[in-house]
DNA sequence: AAGATAATTGAACGGTTGCTCAACTGTTCC
DNA sequence: GGAACAGTTGAGCAACCGTTCAATTATCTT
């Protein structure tokens, strides 16, 4: 669906606008980013992901470590396991999670540093 | 507020545990990262930064760009401003609009590679 | 096969969020 | 001062989101 370069506006710097308009993400692009970090967007899932870092985790030990239903713990998994963020394998009962790659840690750590300049 | 170190597990792995609980983010720290995460978690608000890297611009030219009203930017311009993610300054009509810091730029890098990856 | 426990799932609820609309503020120009 | 326009703001509404609860699946043990 093509979005027509009209606005309510008057007075639009139309250069500026003719050199911005080609460099945007597309609306695809800005929604997947934005889906990315919507995850990252949410005080539980953040906490999951920071405890992954020291140590790969069953849903029982999360539940434990952030004081949370195994339920809310799971379905916050389901989310992070759709896009990939976490990986998991079962063994026995217990299915264990782990962050999928490095990625995750370098958005969980430049998330940081920006809070602590 | 403590969080209990309870939970309705039998058999949770004690000693990973206990290692990894020291190590996880306060309560307060989960919650500012995920509030700085959750401005990037919105098409709009990513295609808005994505413009302002190429040029500082006004409401109007924000609106224009993006093809939608100037009262849904200005909204959302305020919870960028709100979070130091944006800057603006004043020239008689027009408030034009920038990023903040270079770290703003990182972060959506840093999605983008993942994306693509 | 039955019982116990880990994990997942879906529905439901309450809270949050993003846009619209209308009213308002601030600046410029006459 | 008053008209015109850029921008902001608050209320309202629909859509979305995170948790709870109850039911279900999967695995292990006896």
């Amino acid at each position: 669906m093509e979005r027509l370069p009209v606005c309510e506006c008057e007075s639009v710097h139309q250069d500026v606008v003719n050199e911005v308009r080609p460099q945007l993400l597309c609306e695809d692009e800005a929604i997947d980013l934005a889906a990315l970090y919507k995850l990252f967007g949410d005080g539980t899932r953040v906490r999951i992901l920071q405890a992954l870092r020291v140590h790969e985790l069953c849903v029982c030990d999360l539940a434990c470590i952030l004081g949370m239903t195994k339920s809310a713990i799971s379905h916050q998994l389901k989310a992070l396991r759709l896009s990939n963020l976490v990986r998991f394998r079962r063994e026995g009962q217990n299915v264990f999670y782990a962050l999928a790659d490095e990625h995750v840690e370098k958005i969980l750590d430049l998330g940081l540093d920006h809070l602590r300049e």
